[in-house]
DNA sequence: TCATGGTGTTTAGGATCTTAGACAAGGAAG
DNA sequence: CTTCCTTGTCTAAGATCCTAAACACCATGA
């Protein structure tokens, strides 16, 4: 079976919350072809698997290096837990591995007065979270709502959504989102 | 130019002293093949780079890992030697990275009474090296000679060629083959 | 000088990859 | 129920890869 280069790029595209149009597009391949190579049915020469995983991105030899069925860590200490965002907005990540996951789960931390950005965000896949301090302004879609500790939500990515803290001490969120796209 | 895959395959295979047709047998695949590879005349598949590489062998990530023009590492420490031997034969290689390198030079060190095997060794390149410590019998086409401290060796190594150790202490030798073939 | 055996390169043609476009299935909105 | 948009799949035709065989070159040796 040597290697099994569809299910790898089918793992990653869908990690990464791609359809195989949207990621053709960003490769600048077709549609097809990248059915194609993820069912097996061809064995892309190296410059369009490049291609592809350029409109990821992911080079080459990481992509390889990939371990489909790795026996998963189960356990994460406090501090096994990858860093992201920015002093503002710190997204604290629970299994960062750019495996074949469908889920992530973040511990986040919003400052005062401290935003997902200026404009709305919006993609594909699910979110939801509880907040465990402070308070967070929540827009979704056409709604808003300020949420404090032990309050919740949940919506689909493609709504357009907005988190801003409003209150004067920092908020914390545990969150997921599905597919891996943040 | 977008990765260079015709580079890197001639510095793999060359640095494992093989040829494009021996390099091509051990694949299954035709040389002229990997000739058109090596002048990035084409773009190989993944399955025949996979197929050729496993003649190396080397794996895929591996492959696309090298890095070619890396600012190569001047200086090692005693405990930067990559060991590679048994007991009785001990190899610590100075620069192991399976890089572009034509030259590898080594610490080998022969406990009494051991041989490079029972067989004479022959391939391509060519080997030289120093004594450094105790006494050396050392096997060429069809000449014999037993080699102390300060004296030398060289010779191409298609020739067959057999070191061992006659004497009764270890016996330490400082040495270089090109292409990195041990 | 000619033969032999090694190297890497080239080329025509068959095999495979890649594209463009059609197809079917599923949801969402009217 | 349609209509529209999304998804992934499939298929013929064109582009590219890959093979088999020949070629040119350089050694070594009779």
């Amino acid at each position: 079976m040597s290697i099994d280069v569809g299910a790898r790029l089918r793992s990653v595209r869908t990690t990464f919350g791609l359809s195989q149009r949207e990621l053709a597009r960003r490769a600048g391949v077709t549609n097809g072809l990248i059915s194609l190579i993820e069912q097996n049915r061809v064995s892309p020469s190296v410059s369009s698997l490049k291609k592809v995983l350029d409109g990821i991105p992911m080079p080459l030899a990481e992509f390889f290096t990939l371990d489909l069925n790795v026996a998963p860590q189960a356990f994460f200490g406090a501090d096994e837990l990858v860093e992201l965002g920015n002093p503002e907005v710190s997204l604290r990540l629970v299994a960062a591995q750019r495996n074949g996951r469908q889920l992530t789960v973040l511990h986040e931390r919003y400052a005062a007065g401290a935003a997902t950005g200026e404009d709305m965000l919006a993609h594909r896949g699910e979110e939801a979270g509880v907040v465990i301090r402070g308070r967070i302004e929540l827009t979704v879609g056409g709604a808003t709502r300020v949420l404090g500790p032990g309050e919740a939500y949940y919506f689909a990515s493609q709504l357009p959504h907005r988190f801003r803290n409003v209150g004067r001490e920092a908020c914390e969120i545990i969150s997921a989102c599905t597919p891996a796209t943040f």
